[in-house]
RNA sequence: GGGGGGAUACCGAAGCGGUCAAACGGGACAGACUGUAAAUCUGUUGGCUCAUGCCUUCACAGGUUCGAAUCCUGUUCCCCCCA
């Protein structure tokens, strides 16, 4: 049994605990550890990557990890760092975004050697009560003078659009939860970000009052960037982890980019990278810092943990072509995998046949260029590209030796403006 | 209700009879540089068969003129001042 806590120390990443003693108590046995996910999506963001690291850092200290999925709790929304009321979801919806979910949690919760984790949904105990048994056994030790001063709902109170009693009610059925988990399995700690400090000592203080039992609790900092916004997002969208939302390339390049001022925080949040090396990246970023080595370090660790070692070679060899050399070697279908958030035009093959499809022409009909004198302007800067290789000839045609695969022929204007040319 | 000012390209803003596809600034795009960053510098920024050429555009519809973003009439919308 390692040290968790000491690790999560140096990390960073102990915010508040409910005990002092929590690193010891944890030394002492293998204990098991809760934290909760909201089922908002069919997938998981970036957001919620922490609270999972955290279950998978316990479970590597050998604690049991339990995952619970908001299936009663989605159906209401938690108050807690929001400012205006949530939408509700319906019943069909949140089925699919639990079992999307479910997979992810299961994925990055297969640590071999460590406990199993236990997934399970709240719904499959709280859609049991009646309400009236609800409000009879645990809504009775609720004073709602302690609720109204929690901040979560301090905060709602004191804004503009104040708190339904739906939302108002979500402490108590998050509270509930550790209740039943104690019970059932016998956790004995909930973890989670900051703002659920409040929901987190709501179930400590029930289940004293229910079971008589002590409960710990125990939170880590919110994942914030220099910057002020927010972690996982993009202009274009959040970044998911699944495969179909966020393509492993688009994952991969989003850690690239993390800024220098936030990469060493996400490499202690985020990784399980050791210490020392994490001491050498940061080095590494203050004295050289054009080497990017944090950045690479942290795509390749986050990517190959959320979409496997093909997922990051994948990303790898997108990224390859997006930023290096000519295109070539390369088959329709890796082309089709490395370029899959590019838009694609279909020509007929027969434009390549003599005397060939201009690539103004072209670049015009893929959407690269408004219009052929945008696409000519884009020649003559020396901002356009057939397969990578640039062009600056304007009357430029096509013809099927420009095929980078049997099919294909990738068109780039800029930087990083990219378009496919399917022939059939 | 009375009086005055305005509507120009992605945005802001000049132009007030020909030399206007329309100054200038911002933005955007491209190039160089660089760390897939920031800053900087350079170029481009209505469409076309790329041309000392044609077409469409200065709120909308008409008119005057060899010629209109510019002058006149009407319409719509906006702003300001006085009631």
């Amino acid at each position: 049994m390692n040290d968790i806590f000491q690790d999560l120390k140096w990390r960073g990443l102990v915010y508040q605990t409910t005990d002092d003693s929590l690193g010891d108590w944890l030394l002492e046995q293998p204990r098991i550890v809760y934290a909760g996910f909201d089922p908002t999506a069919d997938s998981l963001h970036v957001g919620s990557l922490l609270p999972l690291m955290m279950l998978r850092r316990f479970q590597r200290a050998g604690h049991q990890p339990i995952a619970v999925l908001g299936g009663a709790t989605g159906m209401i929304g938690d108050p807690s760092g929001k400012s205006a009321e949530r939408n509700l979801l319906d019943q069909a919806m949140l089925a699919t975004n639990l079992a999307g979910i479910e997979k992810q949690i299961q994925h990055v919760l297969s640590v071999s050697g460590g406990p199993e984790p236990i997934i399970v949904s709240n719904s499959d105990w709280i859609n049991r009560f009646s309400y009236i048994d609800f409000l009879r056994d645990v809504g009775k030790n609720f004073p709602v003078n302690v609720m109204m001063a929690k901040d979560s709902i301090k905060s709602r109170l004191e804004g503009e659009s104040g708190i339904s009693y739906t939302e108002f009610s979500y402490m108590l059925i998050q509270a509930y939860d550790f209740v039943h988990l104690n019970r059932q399995y016998g956790c004995e700690l909930q973890i989670g970000g900051s703002d659920q400090w409040g929901n987190i000592t709501a179930g400590i203080d029930l289940g004293r009052r229910m079971t008589g039992h002590k409960l710990y609790g125990f939170t880590n900092p919110l994942l914030t960037k220099s910057d002020g916004t927010k972690m996982g997002k993009t202009e274009s969208g959040a970044i998911w982890l699944s495969a179909e939302r966020t393509s492993p390339y688009a994952f991969y390049q989003y850690w690239i980019n993390v800024a220098d001022d936030d990469a060493g925080k996400c490499l202690r949040f985020l990784t399980e990278i050791p210490r020392e090396e994490i001491e050498a990246l940061d080095q590494s970023r203050a004295t050289e810092p054009h080497a990017r080595a944090s950045q690479k370090r942290l795509a390749e660790s986050m990517t190959r943990m959320i979409h496997g070692d093909a997922g990051l070679a994948s990303a790898e060899r997108a990224t390859a072509v997006f930023f290096g050399a000519e295109i070539q070697d390369l088959d329709d279908k890796q082309l089709l995998d490395i370029f899959a958030d590019v838009p694609s035009v279909t020509v007929a093959r027969s434009e390549l046949d003599e005397p060939g499809l201009p690539l103004l022409e072209a670049m015009a009909r893929c959407g690269l260029a408004k219009s052929k004198g945008e696409a000519r302007r884009a020649i003559e800067q020396g901002g356009a590209y057939v397969n990578n290789r640039r062009i600056d000839d304007v009357d430029y045609r096509l013809s099927s030796c420009d095929l980078a695969s049997e099919n294909i022929i990738v068109v780039r204007s800029g930087k990083k403006k990219f378009a496919l040319l399917k022939f059939d």
